[in-house]
DNA sequence: CACGTTTGTTAATGCGTATTAGCGGCGTAA
DNA sequence: TTACGCCGCTAATACGCATTAACAAACGTG
């Protein structure tokens, strides 16, 4: 027995019809061709029959689409560690993808160069798919501009800079998200507030540092940018600057600085507040319910499949989108020390 | 200007040699043909300068192949809630598919009939792939007949009876491995042993029974097999059966009759001993340190790639593989009560 | 000089699909 | 009777690449 794929050519032959005979039936071609009722019921069932499917990528070669949804991400899709960061976004991008009928094609093959995947390589596979979804804290910006360049349908999940035009994409408003915190410190009466982080390079960063910088000077208070190094030094500049409120970009960075704070007897929150801007996206162990906002994974993941489905059928609309984050009260946030 | 992208006919008129010369040069083919030195960097320049990439599309409908590898779930790949039983396996999976240069393929589209996905259906895909792993405590035996009888590559992850013939898997030894915990038990003394679960339906579950049954009788103790219905109702059964080792199917049904116990001011492990046949599948919160095994699932995601490879390409060797379970010495099995 | 052999290149073909142009046969209106 | 349109279907082609067979030219070898 053959184990050949069963080919269109294949179900002309047992119906005693011709190959373009069986494409009409299969896609309902009435304006180009009429097809007698007879005639193609002894096509469909020698289709179901042999349980044929059409090769997405012949039909790809010569319709340009085959309702694949490629998904790139820089690190492996299935992280082996726990705290996966990627989970949420993909449980949208799938939910909206069974949704529009279509399948999910992982880029795993793609090969890891210096310690990350690439978009482009030798054997670039990203054409497999009518679109693809991008995924990770950064991206390549000179890959970003070949994409653009190439005219790839493609969407990043999170705001990214311009890369020699506009990049599509479903972000989450972090500016809004971390300016709405710091108002509500400010009214708990803190005047002196702290960003840990870098505040730079990835737009997330970036973004959160603007949004942070805006409301404290729109509020008149003092905001201290500070990166994180060493626990126990950026402790020391927090408290000789007699900050009262500590903003951590990095959830798993609080969970650190609060720890340090328990070690020194320092009371959270009643001396020194906590502001945890998203959630963890490493490994962090604490018992705090930190106040913050919650980044909605899921939805900018559904999200960023219609945004990717408008790209490539060309319907037009909006590319970027911004989504609020929904606030977090938590304990770690109080009234500010007298 | 065209928006056309560069193909090897593009480069060929350049340079002016054929198009199939340009196939050679990127292939370096120097088996089939040579290529003049000279000629050879007048085409490389003029790809260089054109920036032109190979349609992946294209090359794999000449190559007959997609290095595509499907994933069938019967529930969603990302499944929203946590404890997240597919995972590990996916990882395994993930690994391995980028070791071989494959993409993975997750059949997302496949409708949901009756509250599961199915296999076969009007417009089934699965062809798609070269290959296909699936994935699932219980497959359908009517599904499974039917992808052996159309000779469809797949495997299994998880052992499967036959059906119509037998089925390629790589699965988890859970008759050795529940075996190995019931001789520990019966070296810790216990003589009356209890087996909590279905011990039917699913392989996995069977396959456990059978361990727990062969065992027993070969230790020539009492083994005594109850279905899990309401917890204080099965913890009485037990009582009265005056066992003291239980061995659970489900780690969930163990943390619900192990609070049970606790409720019942009956301690555990020296009145009573606990064993869980594997890690949890559903999600179970409990303090306890449950004894048992763990199953080997980023392996079996691993070795079921490897094992697919080789029935693609035909390069035989065994389909079915049972890999052992790694004891877990746990705190909840000790020295039986006198 | 007839006859291979090696070298560099190309024409032709196939992969599986969708699409376009058309072809006979038939009915109907001019 | 001719002209025209409709019906049901098919031949031919394009898509971009890889592969195979073949070919022309240069180069020995007896």
């Amino acid at each position: 027995m053959s184990n050949r794929r069963v080919t269109q050519q294949d179900i002309a032959r047992m119906t005693g019809v011709s190959q373009t005979t069986v494409s009409m039936v299969l896609n309902e071609r009435e304006d180009a061709a009429r097809i007698a009722p007879e005639t193609r019921e002894r096509v469909l069932a020698a289709i179901r029959k042999t349980g044929y499917v059409a090769d997405p990528i012949a039909r790809r070669l010569a319709e340009q689409r085959n309702r694949f949804l490629g998904v790139f991400t820089y690190e492996p899709v299935f992280p082996a560690g726990q705290g996966d960061f990627y989970h949420p976004f993909l449980v949208g991008i799938e939910e909206c993808a069974e949704r529009m009928r279509c399948d999910l094609l992982l880029f795993t093959s793609a090969p890891v160069v210096d310690g990350r995947r690439r978009i482009f390589h030798q054997d670039n596979r990203l054409r497999l798919a009518d679109g693809c979804i991008l995924l990770g804290r950064w991206l390549d910006p000179d890959e970003l501009a070949r994409l653009i360049a190439e005219g790839q349908p493609f969407v990043s999940v999170g705001r990214r800079d311009d890369a020699g035009g506009p990049v599509p994409y479903v972000g989450a408003d972090y500016p809004s998200a971390t300016a709405g915190q710091v108002r509500r410190a400010v009214e708990l009466g803190h005047r002196r507030i702290a960003y840990v982080g870098e505040g730079a390079g990835a737009e997330s960063h970036a973004d959160r540092l603007r949004g942070f910088t805006s409301a404290v000077s729109e509020a008149g208070i003092t905001g201290v940018h500070v990166r994180f190094t060493d626990a126990a030094e950026v402790m020391d500049e927090l408290l000789a600057r007699d900050v009262t409120a500590i903003f951590v970009e990095e959830f798993a960075d609080g969970a650190i600085l609060a720890s340090e704070a328990k070690q020194r007897a320092l009371n959270v929150p009643d001396y020194l507040s906590f502001v945890a801007l998203g959630d963890p996206t490493r490994q962090a162990s604490t018992h705090l319910d930190f106040a913050g906002f919650r980044i909605p994974r899921r939805e900018m993941g559904w999200q960023a499949v219609e945004v990717l489905a408008s790209i490539i059928d060309g319907s037009g609309g909006e590319t970027q989108r911004l989504l609020p984050c929904e606030p977090v009260a938590g304990a770690t946030l109080a009234v500010a020390r007298a």
